[in-house]
DNA sequence: TCTGGGGTCCTAGGACCC
DNA sequence: TCTGGGGTCCTAGGACCC
């Protein structure tokens, strides 16, 4: 028996939490903006066929949606976050081992299962979503991960499959293979497969076909493994058990471009404190930042700069994180940069559970004590009344260069004020 | 006026050691 | 002061993912 590898996703995920919560815009095109209301990130099929892109700026194409009657949303990632965790304990009830691989996908691996038993077990897991979730599903199924990816492409891109679609039994896969473009290919981005149009490689099966020593020399191993998988070698493991994280980033636009060494103490604040509780939540300490600024990338002069710093002792404790990236932002600050972006990255990140004892300071001081009591009351108020009821002066009051969405939708899974109500006729 | 945010992995090259 | 080869570790940057 041959294993089987199965990528299961969630379809058009953003625009399908939306829709399962407001079923008044099933059937209407509708598109989900990213932060600050910058670009399209998800978009359901009446959209696409509209011919609407992914990653579009908003400003350019606003007009013509308008026109189009296509309904905007700005993106709710606490009712995506939930909705995942949902759709991902409903596949962990129904799968031997599973990766959880992104917010909307996840690897399932099987032992040993007969064709018409995995066919079967699909259909039923894609009737569970939409009966427990309404979210649409894709499952595809391979050998490797990369055949499992290709196969849930297929799924979903050609209607006949009806969201099931298994490489492995498919009576002609090279057929298959080649109706793949290059650049749908999993782990083949922008640069790789300029290259291969130019060598003439168009398709999944011509670049499983390809001469590996020439895709080696210009990928190394990351393409290799690409075609490895390609050919029914599986070289990039199920890892069922999610590894801690190396590094942890906040980072955000402005609404508008900031010049002040004011304003960006206080954005950076705003950035560190998020940073913090992300540490918190995640039982790890810090032992290095990053701090980063940036002008647009879209006009000419365009400035980055970014400032390091080791920590003596890791921490996760926001006043102290805090001067530290005061400190690096007083540095790297030059006036008359309009900077638009702005962010810090934990690093050298560590679990809480075994801190490496210091020398000079006793972790469980009084003093010690006190502070982490402190620091979990707030983060409890902040849980329980909304993020940003109890914070620091330094973060200043709203202002209008802050990052802003417009039209998210006003429903919730999450907070119990925002929760849809049903009305009975 | 207006172009997202958060990650991982790999590689080349520098610093340092014997 | 100059000479040689070989190894490890760290870091920055590129490429890619969703």
């Amino acid at each position: 028996m041959i294993q089987t590898t199965a990528l299961i996703d969630g379809n058009n995920f953003y625009a399908s939490c939306e829709q399962s919560l407001d079923p008044s815009l099933i059937g209407r095109p509708l598109v989900i903006l990213s932060n600050n209301d910058g670009c399209i990130i998800s978009r359901n099929p009446e959209a696409r066929n509209l011919g609407i892109k992914m990653g579009k700026p908003y400003f350019k194409i606003s007009s013509q949606l308008r026109k189009l009657k296509v309904v905007v949303r700005s993106s709710n990632y606490a009712l995506y976050g939930d909705m995942s965790q949902r759709l991902m304990s409903l596949l962990r009830k129904h799968c031997e081992q599973l990766e959880i691989y992104s917010i909307d996908e996840a690897f399932a691996s099987f032992s040993s299962s007969s064709e018409q038993e995995l066919h079967q077990w699909a259909r039923n897991l894609r009737i569970l979503a939409i009966q427990q979730l309404g979210i649409p599903i894709a499952i595809g199924f391979g050998t490797t991960k990369v055949q499992a990816k290709l196969a849930n492409f297929l799924a979903k891109t050609i209607p006949a499959n009806a969201g099931i679609f298994n490489l492995l039994t498919a009576e002609d896969p090279e057929y298959w293979l080649k109706r793949i473009a290059i650049e749908d290919v999993w782990g083949i981005g922008n640069k790789l497969a300029y290259w291969c149009r130019m060598k003439g490689i168009n398709n999944a099966l011509q670049l499983r076909d390809m001469n590996t020593q020439e895709l080696q020399s210009k990928s190394g191993i990351t393409g290799t493994r690409i075609q490895q998988e390609l050919r029914g070698e599986s070289c990039i493991p199920l890892t069922p058990k999610s590894k801690p994280k190396q590094e942890t980033c906040v980072s955000r636009s402005f609404r508008r471009p900031i010049t002040t060494l004011d304003e960006l103490l206080q954005a950076m604040a705003r950035r560190v404190i998020i940073a913090s509780e992300k540490l918190r939540r995640q039982r790890q300490l810090a032992g290095a930042i990053t701090i980063f600024i940036r002008t647009s990338p879209f006009l000419p002069s365009f400035y980055s700069q970014s400032a390091s710093k080791k920590l003596d002792i890791p921490t996760d404790d926001t006043s102290i994180l805090l001067k530290e990236t005061m400190e690096l932002t007083r540095e790297i600050f030059e006036p008359y940069k309009a900077l638009i972006k702005a962010g810090i990255i934990m690093q050298k990140l560590q679990s809480k559970k075994h801190i490496q004892q210091h020398f000079f300071i006793n972790h469980n001081s009084k003093i010690q004590k006190k502070r982490e009591n402190l620091t979990r009351v707030i983060d409890q108020l902040n849980n329980r009344y909304g993020h940003g009821t109890v914070t620091w002066a330094i973060c200043g009051s709203i202002n209008e260069w802050q990052m802003g969405s417009k039209d998210q939708s006003n429903v919730s899974t999450t907070l119990i004020n925002k929760i849809p109500i049903i009305k009975a006729e």
